[in-house]
DNA sequence: AGCACGCCGACT
DNA sequence: GTCGGCGTGCTC
C-alpha cells in the first residue's frame, strides 16, 4: 500500500499521513510537491505532498485516504519545496502554513491546476460571413477585427489592445463572435528580444556593469549608490545580458516603489516581456503571473515581497532594490525576509544577486565587510544634479508653533513665494516615545543600558527596553531641572491643519497611510503635486519612498529627536536612512534645495556625522557602536511574544519560556517587557528577546524550547508568536 | 486553526 | 430543570 506525507495549512508541526487509494484516476501522476484533497477532522483540506514514500508506524489500514489529487504538474518545485523546508525550519514556522504561503491565493484553495488557459475570439459559428460585413461597412473598427479573425482567431488581451475592449464588446453583442479557451502558446520572447540602446554608463557604472556581468555563478553584489547616481542604468545593462542567455530575471521592489513607472523604464528598455506583481493585482492576475513566470513566457518580473516565492522556468538573477526596506520583511504569519530568501535562491540556483540601495542596511554592509558580498559603489549623481544641502536646527529653548521653529516658518515663506514647494516630514508612528527636556534637551536614559526610557502611559512609568528596569515618570528634568518635558510630537492632522491657516494662500496636501490606502488615490496625490496643484506637503515615512519631487526646494523634518531617542537599537539606522532617502526625493538640476532637521540635540555626534559626512560615513559609525554593544549584525535575535486579555497568563507563559532559554549558557535572554504597543485590540502584549552570537545555536535552542512551549497547557490559551532576526519590535 | 466533548453558573 | 460560557484534547 503505498503511503504519503501530506502538509496540511494548519498551525501545527507536523505533517499527516494518508493512504494512496489504487484506484483514484491520475495515480501514476503523482509527485511532491502537487495538491491533494484529503478528509481531515470533519471537514476536506487541501494539503501539499511533500513525502511520496512515508514511513508510519502506527497501522496503514487505519490511515484515510487521499479523495483527490488536484494538480497535473507540481504547484511546488523540488527547488522550492526545499526552500519550503528551510524557511519552515528556519523561521520556526509549521511546514503546511509555510508552504501555503508560498502559493498564489488562488492555489491555496480547492480550485483545480491546469495548463495556463488563454481566451480567444474567433467568428461565431453560423454567421455568414457576407452578411456580417455588410451589417458592419459603417462600423469601420468592427469590420477590421472581424475581417482580422478570417484566418486566425486572435487572443481576448490582444484584440483588446489592437482594437479596443468596445469594438469586442460591440461584436459579441451582435453575437457575431464568440470565446474559446485553449492553452496559451509559449511566448518565444527568448527569439525575438528586442533592446533599446543602452545609455553609455559613466565609470564607475562601468565597472559595477562589467563586474557583475563577468560573474555568471552565485555571487551577492552589493550596489552602493547615492540617489540619481544611475543604479537603474547598471539593472538595466546586467539585465540585458542575462536576458540575452535567454534567462529571466527577478527584481524585488518595495511595496510602495513600485510604479507604473517604474514598469515603462523596462518596458521601454526590453519591450513587452515584463510582468508586474504587486498588491494592486486581483488573485487571477497573480495566478497569470506565475503562470508566466513559471512557462518562460516573461523575461522580467517586477515585484513586491512575496514574488520571491514565484517559480521560474529559467531564472539568471535577481535584484532587490532598495534592499534597507522594512516592507521586504512579513510581518505577520510567516515572517520572512525576503532578502533572505532571495541570497538562498541565488545560492541554490548558483545565479547571482544584486542588492541595491542608497542607503544600504547595516546586515548588509557587514556582509559585504566580511567579504560575504561583493561591494561595488556609485558615488556621482549622473548630470549635474546636485543633492539638498542638510542643515541642523537647534530648537532647544525655542518658541515653536505646531512644532514648527519660525525661523522655518520664514524660510518656508520665502520658497512659496517664490512659487516652490515645501516638505514636511512628521513622524507619528513607529517610534517608542522618550522623555526630552525642551528647555536642555536631555532625554530620560537608563543608565545601565545608555537605551533611552520609554513611557508606558498605561503602567505610568518610565521603562527600559533593554533590561527592564522601571522609574517613576519625573516632573522635572533631572539635568536642569525644568519642567517642560515632552514625549509626543505633532501628528500630520494636527500640522496640516496649523499651517493650512498660517500659509492660508497655499494648499497642504497630506500623504500618510489614510491618504495611500488606495493606490490609485496615491497616485493621485502624487500628480497633483508635480503640476504644483499643492505648494505644502506634509507626511510620514512614504515621503522618503521612491517619488521624486523636483519643485520641492525646501525640506522640513520635524522632531529628528523622536526618530533617533528610541529603544528600539535600529532606530539611529532608520533615522540615518530616511533623511537620506528624504533629501534624495528633493529638487533638480537648476534648484539647489535645503533639508533642516529641527532637534534638541544638535551636537549628537551620530547626528553631526550624518550632516557633514553623508550616510557612507554615518552608516560605519553606527556600524562599529552595533560591533562594540554585541548587537545585530554582529550577534543573532529572536523575539517571542505573547498576547492575551490576562496579563498573567501572558506572563506565565513569557516566563516559563525564559526558565527553560536561560538554561542555555550562550544565550542571553531579555524579558518579559512590554510591547512598544503594549495593548492593541484589547489584548496585552509582552515579549522576550533571545540573543546569541551564532545564528545556528540561537535555531537550535529555539527549536528546542518551542517543543516544550508547544505542549504548555497555556500554549493554545493565549496567542503567541516566534520572530527570527525581528525587524520591528512594535 | 477548528471542532467536539465536558463540566459549572444564571436563566426562559 | 437547560443554555452557553470556556477549558481540554485531537486531528493521518
Amino acid at each position: 500500500m503505498k503511503v504519503v506525507q501530506v502538509a496540511i495549512p494548519i498551525p501545527l508541526r507536523k505533517q499527516f499521513n494518508y493512504q494512496v487509494p489504487e484506484e483514484l484516476p491520475n495515480i501514476l501522476s503523482l509527485k511532491v510537491g502537487m495538491r491533494v484533497l484529503v478528509p481531515f477532522s470533519n471537514k476536506k483540506l487541501v494539503g501539499i505532498v511533500c513525502d511520496l514514500d512515508a514511513s508510519t508506524d502506527v497501522d496503514e489500514t487505519k490511515l484515510k485516504s487521499i479523495e483527490a489529487i488536484l494538480d497535473e504538474f507540481p504547484v511546488l518545485s523540488s527547488h522550492l519545496l526545499v526552500l519550503g523546508v528551510w524557511l519552515a525550519d528556519y523561521y520556526l514556522h509549521p511546514l503546511g502554513e509555510t508552504l501555503f504561503s508560498m502559493l498564489p491565493a488562488k492555489l491555496r484553495k480547492h480550485e483545480k491546476l491546469t495548463e495556463l488557459n488563454q481566451t480567444y475570439l474567433k467568428i461565431a459559428e453560423n454567421v455568414e460571413r457576407k452578411d456580417a460585413l455588410l451589417s458592419l461597412r459603417r462600423a469601420k473598427k468592427q469590420l477590421a477585427l472581424f475581417r482580422a479573425l478570417f484566418d486566425h482567431s486572435l487572443s481576448l488581451s490582444e484584440a483588446k489592445s489592437e482594437y479596443s475592449t468596445q469594438t469586442v464588446k460591440a461584436l459579441e453583442e451582435k453575437k457575431l463572435i464568440e470565446y474559446e479557451e485553449r492553452i496559451a502558446p509559449k511566448n518565444e520572447w527568448q527569439h525575438a528580444l528586442s533592446i533599446e540602446r543602452a545609455f553609455d554608463a559613466n565609470v564607475e557604472q562601468a565597472i559595477a556593469i562589467s563586474t557583475i556581468n563577468k560573474c555568471s555563478t552565485y555571487a551577492t553584489f552589493l550596489l552602493e549608490g547615492v540617489t540619481g547616481s544611475g543604479k537603474t542604468e547598471v539593472y538595466l545593462q546586467v539585465i540585458e545580458a542575462v536576458l540575452k542567455k535567454r534567462q529571466q530575471v527577478l527584481i524585488l521592489v518595495p511595496e510602495i516603489g513600485l510604479t507604473p513607472q517604474t514598469a515603462d523604464r523596462f518596458q521601454r528598455r526590453f519591450g513587452e516581456i515584463v510582468a508586474m506583481m504587486h498588491s494592486g493585482l486581483s488573485d487571477s492576475q497573480r495566478l497569470c503571473v506565475w503562470h508566466q513566470a513559471r512557462r518562460g513566457d516573461v523575461g522580467i518580473v517586477i515585484g513586491t515581497r512575496s514574488s520571491v516565492f514565484l517559480p521560474f522556468e529559467n531564472l539568471g538573477m535577481i535584484i532587490v532594490d532598495e534592499e534597507h526596506d522594512d516592507s521586504f520583511k512579513q510581518q505577520d504569519g510567516l515572517r520572512y525576509h525576503a532578502r533572505d530568501l532571495a541570497v538562498f535562491r541565488a545560492v541554490k540556483l548558483n545565479i547571482p544577486l544584486i542588492l541595491g540601495s542608497a542607503t544600504p542596511s547595516l546586515e548588509s554592509l557587514h556582509n559585504a565587510n566580511t567579504q560575504k558580498y561583493h561591494h561595488l559603489t556609485l558615488s556621482n549623481r549622473a548630470g549635474n544634479a546636485s543633492l539638498p544641502s542638510q542643515h541642523l536646527l537647534n530648537i532647544t529653548g525655542q518658541q515653536l508653533q505646531c512644532g514648527i521653529a519660525q525661523g522655518i516658518l520664514d524660510k518656508m515663506a520665502i520658497q512659496l513665494a517664490e512659487g516652490n514647494q515645501v516638505l514636511i516630514f512628521v513622524n507619528r508612528r513607529g517610534f517608542a516615545p522618550s522623555l526630552i527636556c525642551h528647555q536642555c534637551g536631555h532625554v530620560e536614559t537608563c543608565v545601565g543600558c545608555e537605551s533611552p526610557f520609554t513611557m508606558h502611559k498605561i503602567a505610568g512609568n518610565l521603562q527600559c527596553h533593554r533590561c527592564g528596569n522601571q522609574r517613576y515618570i519625573p516632573h522635572k528634568c533631572s539635568q536642569c531641572g525644568n519642567t517642560d518635558l515632552s514625549t509626543e510630537g505633532q501628528g500630520t492632522e494636527q500640522v496640516e491643519g496649523f499651517l493650512s491657516a498660517y500659509f492660508s494662500n497655499y494648499s497642504c496636501v497630506r500623504i500618510d497611510s489614510d491618504s495611500t490606502r488606495s493606490k490609485a488615490r496615491l497616485n493621485e496625490i502624487l500628480e497633483s503635486i508635480n503640476n504644483n496643484k499643492h505648494q505644502i506637503l506634509i507626511g510620514t515615512q512614504i515621503l522618503s519612498k521612491g517619488h521624486h519631487f523636483p519643485n520641492v526646494t525646501l525640506g522640513l523634518v520635524l522632531n529628528l529627536d523622536a526618530l533617533l531617542f528610541s529603544e528600539d537599537f535600529r532606530a539611529a539606522e532608520k533615522m540615518g536612512q530616511l533623511i537620506t532617502q528624504l533629501s534624495g526625493r528633493a529638487g533638480r538640476a537648476n534648484k539647489q534645495g535645503e533639508v533642516w532637521l529641527q532637534t534638541h540635540q544638535p551636537q549628537h555626534p551620530l547626528v553631526q556625522d550624518l550632516v557633514n559626512n553623508g550616510f557612507m560615513s554615518f552608516s560605519r559609525s553606527l556600524l562599529e557602536e552595533r560591533r562594540a554593544a554585541n548587537l545585530p549584525p554582529f550577534s543573532f535575535q529572536a523575539l517571542l511574544r505573547a498576547e492575551s486579555q490576562h496579563l498573567d497568563r501572558v506572563l506565565e507563559f513569557l516566563n516559563y519560556a525564559k526558565s527553560m532559554l536561560a538554561q542555555f549558557i550562550n544565550a542571553k535572554v531579555i524579558g518579559p517587557l512590554p510591547c512598544v504597543m503594549e495593548k492593541k485590540q484589547g489584548r496585552l502584549r509582552y515579549q522576550l528577546v533571545i540573543q546569541s552570537d551564532h545564528r545556528g545555536y540561537l535555531l537550535s535552542i529555539m527549536q528546542q524550547a518551542l517543543i516544550e512551549l508547544d505542549n504548555h497547557k497555556l500554549s493554545s490559551r493565549i496567542r503567541w508568536l516566534v520572530d527570527m532576526q525581528p525587524q520591528d519590535f512594535s
